[in-house]
DNA sequence: GGAACTCGCCAC
DNA sequence: AAACGTGGCGAGTTCC
């Protein structure tokens, strides 16, 4: 059996849950701590914000015409609902889907609606958007806080790629990026009285272990240098050659978030140019494109820059990322390419395949799962062996800073701040040289980013902090 | 009245 | 040749 041959690997893998469960055990047990009495205060005035903006919705021609159309059915009309929202838009109204759901119905998510273009219906976006912070994550602290902390559950039993997963409540899809949800859910998030909240996560962890497994020279160069090739592939794709990052930073988000990280998980140029055409760039999707439009970029706007490198549409800004892409995969990333065949080869002839970190994988998988879940779950299992040491360091120092949660790439700590440079120190030597040490696999650098919040202030307040 | 499903959206 | 990887969770809906 593929198990006995494997049986060393197992064991080890098996070696790293072991410990890790006991690891992850022990955040759980520590928790974090909730202000209930702000989550009941911003619930109710987020309930308020809902109600108004409910009843402008409710006041508009759509939500009336949208009502009478559902004389005679047997549910009466409920704003929530999405079918209900999809019946009257594709079915009532024969509006063409700009997009569809996973069995083929026409979606009514926010990309769906923002580009069918009815102002009414923004009123309900926004009351959706509210509403998701107010019933998933304020009411599911609250639901779980006990005596004044929320106590996450971290798995490590139900990730296919063994990666690990967080419930009651979900520690890792507490938002970030949109700046007024961040700051309402994550205000309801503090350390220990006199403690501050710090913030360790591993840069481009992913990516890096990726390139353990192929081991693209192009890649490693660029590792090794710290060279930002998501800034080369942006001037390729808008043809900038003088690159300012006051000005152009949208454009290689658009490009990271729209292009790159897709490529790297298998997605193609064609979705990808859909994609940074109507949400990363806001450009339409038909006809020729025009000056002034699109995303604001410095004093002109996006339009403005594809038309100067002759991309006046989204078919020809589509051909223009098939080149890229075949560039990309063809030359400069050609090794990774040829390993990502290799390895999709070697599955297919085998059924199975083992990961860096002994961990075995023998379900049926697609070409891009095959490809994805070694990297995925090595990059965390380095995260795990870190908070394992982690652990055993703050025990063994005896200190009263605890370890409360993870998020996949990112451990995440309830400092007492006398020790907090003590910690710093501790952690950057087992999270950047110590695992390298132990799995020599592991033939790149890695770096460590820090964020910190003030002392008694909440996870919102976190603020970038050199190590 | 609960299980199973769909859809949408938050994170990495 | 084929075409974006992993979760958790709330609300609505359907089925038993």
């Amino acid at each position: 059996m593929v198990q006995d041959i494997f049986a060393k690997d197992i064991k080890s893998a098996y070696g790293l849950f072991h410990e890790g469960i006991l690891a992850l055990a022990l955040a759980e047990r520590q928790g974090m701590r909730v202000d209930v009495t702000y989550i009941n205060r911003q619930s109710e005035r987020i309930t308020r914000q809902i109600v108004g903006l409910e009843t402008q919705f409710y006041f508009s021609k759509f939500f009336s015409d949208w009502k009478k159309s559902r004389k005679g059915k047997a549910t009466k009309i409920n704003i929530n609902s999405s079918s209900q929202l999809g019946e009257y838009l594709y079915g009532t109204l024969e509006l063409k889907p700009t997009k569809l759901t996973a069995t083929g119905k026409g979606s009514t998510d926010v990309e769906a609606i923002t580009q069918l273009n009815i102002p009414e219906l923004n009123k309900l976006l926004e009351a959706k958007k509210l509403k998701k912070l107010r019933d998933t994550y304020l009411a599911g602290f609250l639901r779980e806080a006990v005596d004044g902390f929320i106590h996450p559950f971290f798995n490590l039993h139900l990730v296919r790629t063994f990666r690990g997963s967080s419930n009651s409540p979900n520690f890792q899809n507490v938002p970030k990026r949109d700046k007024v949800a961040m700051q309402t859910v994550r205000q309801a998030l503090y350390p220990r009285e006199g403690n501050q909240l710090l913030e360790l996560d591993y840069e481009q962890l992913e990516v890096k272990i990726a390139t353990c497994y192929h081991e693209d020279p192009n890649m490693l160069e660029f590792i090794r240098t710290g060279h930002d090739f998501h800034l080369d592939f942006t001037k390729e794709i808008f043809q900038i050659d003088a690159y300012d990052p006051k000005v152009h930073k949208v454009l290689r988000a658009a490009t990271k978030n729209g292009f790159v990280f897709p490529e790297f998980y298998g997605d193609y140029y064609k979705n990808c140019a859909t994609y940074m055409v109507s949400n990363w760039c806001n450009l339409p999707s038909v006809g020729i494109w025009k000056a002034g439009q699109g995303i604001e970029v410095g004093t002109e706007h996006v339009s403005d820059i594809l038309l100067r490198g002759g991309i006046k549409s989204a078919t020809s800004f589509e051909r223009h990322l098939k080149e890229i892409e075949d560039d990309m995969w063809n030359n400069r990333f050609k090794v990774y390419a040829q390993w990502k065949e290799r390895w999709w080869k070697q599955y297919q002839k085998q059924g199975y395949f083992l990961s860096k970190t002994g961990f075995l994988f023998k379900s049926v998988m697609t070409r891009n799962d095959a490809i994805n879940y070694p990297v995925q779950g090595a990059a965390f299992h380095i995260l795990l062996l870190a908070l394992i040491h982690a652990t055993k360091a703050l025990e063994r120092e005896g200190m009263k800073t605890r370890i409360v949660g993870q998020i996949h790439d990112a451990i995440v700590f309830d400092v007492y701040p006398p020790e907090l440079k003590k910690v710093v120190r501790i952690m950057k030597c087992i999270m950047e040289n110590d695992v390298r040490q132990i799995w020599k696999w592991i033939n790149v650098p890695l770096k460590v980013d820090a964020e910190l919040c003030p002392v008694d202030g909440s996870w919102a307040e976190k603020q970038d902090y050199k190590i």
